[in-house]
DNA sequence: GTGGTCTAGACCACC
DNA sequence: GTGGTCTAGACCACA
């Protein structure tokens, strides 16, 4: 459920934070749900324990969830609304970027509707084993 | 005309590398025009002189630009084209985060469709001075 | 293993380069074979880490090493055969510089592979504690 | 007559300085010939006056030229020799060079001159309108 | 501990 | 003045 890329600029601990929110916001993971352990989450990802440690605490911290000694993490109170409106800002924020580096291109509101257009289509075609550009 | 954020995780090099590739894309660079010096370039942007060095060594790996020792920097031949074609396909990537992220909200394409309207809406409203967010 | 010559026009990280090259298609290190650290390799050569970390980078992005951020540098796969084809083509290259240098003294092709000849015996001599020159 | 590769790592003065060396110790510059003025060669080989300037400046310390200010630059007395022992000199120290990176390779002497024969052939095919590898 | 980025500042070759 | 290399040393992400 959990997905990283390791190429990717952005640290891998906040990769693992959003992801969570992610997961809080689209109720697949629920108040006082246990997060998988430290261990195990590294494991699957293949990631240090060190590095999702870090995403647990910052999340923590966040008040998104809560992690009790030697039983684990679980979803914090009041997580979900939180969660939401954070993913809700992060989607908003790349929507941004995207049409900012759009209109570096100096394209025109029509054609970057194009463009995402034609993006969005490609990607259903994808789903549906349609074939890769 | 080159701007970087010192506080993206995106390390500056790739900024600089990136805006350039726009400014040859957008044809506000040409073929054979000389590129700011380094030092320049580092002193507007408030940067290392190295670091603009490194921009343009990899740029000129990639071969979009040359440069001859104790003269300075040029947008090499054939550099438009390929520039046109990596910024297509960063443009294309960031779009297509921004469709990923959108569908973990159980979006249909539609829904998704109208978020960027809105989002691009928003953006031009902003250029005309209408009120932010 | 690894020796550079500070005095030479060629620069540092070039060597570094070579030498891991010529390493690699000796056999002496082979595929996924773990590259000394950069901080190792910089104190015994006695030479600056970053000129270090330039030389791994460069490798990097010709696809000979791959890098894993906290773990080091590795040979990467296939990279014995790339290597193989470099270091024939560098010494195809030098063994050319010589023959276009004797040729400057208008001497035939016997006259210059027995000059070569020469050398290599020489060489040789010198190996076994023979006089020097 | 005079050749300079301005992608090498040796710097174009030195580069100047050995071909002009090579002209005098072959005989094609004798004793008291005049040598091109600074402008003329930096003109021909595409390069500034001051690097030419520092080739002559640095060859006259070495007293293969001397320099009569209003005249121009002239083959020195005695430059021959001096010129011819170089000239072998540098031969010697590249077919050693080429000899010793043969030697990295792990390859026997046989197989270091069959190489290099290899090469020569090659060079004399190259010569007379053969094709190339 | 590892590599990656960045800064500050030196020296050099070349224009 | 230009770019190129190198050093010294800082801070960060990651194992």
């Amino acid at each position: 459920m959990i997905r990283v890329d390791a190429s990717s600029f952005i640290p891998i601990y906040e990769q693992i934070k959003k992801e969570i929110v992610r997961l809080v916001a689209t109720g697949q993971l629920k108040v006082h749900d246990p997060l998988p352990s430290i261990r195990d989450l590294a494991a699957e990802i293949i990631v240090n324990p060190n590095t999702v440690a870090r995403a647990y605490r910052e999340l923590e911290q966040d008040g998104l969830l809560s992690t009790q000694k030697g039983r684990g993490s679980f979803i914090a109170d009041g997580a979900a609304p939180e969660a939401s409106s954070k993913l809700k800002a992060y989607l908003g924020r790349i929507m941004d970027e995207a049409i900012a580096e759009a209109k570096t291109f100096d394209l025109g509101g029509d054609a970057i509707l194009g463009l995402f257009e034609d993006r969005l289509r490609r990607s259903a075609d994808r789903r549906r084993g349609g074939r890769h550009e």
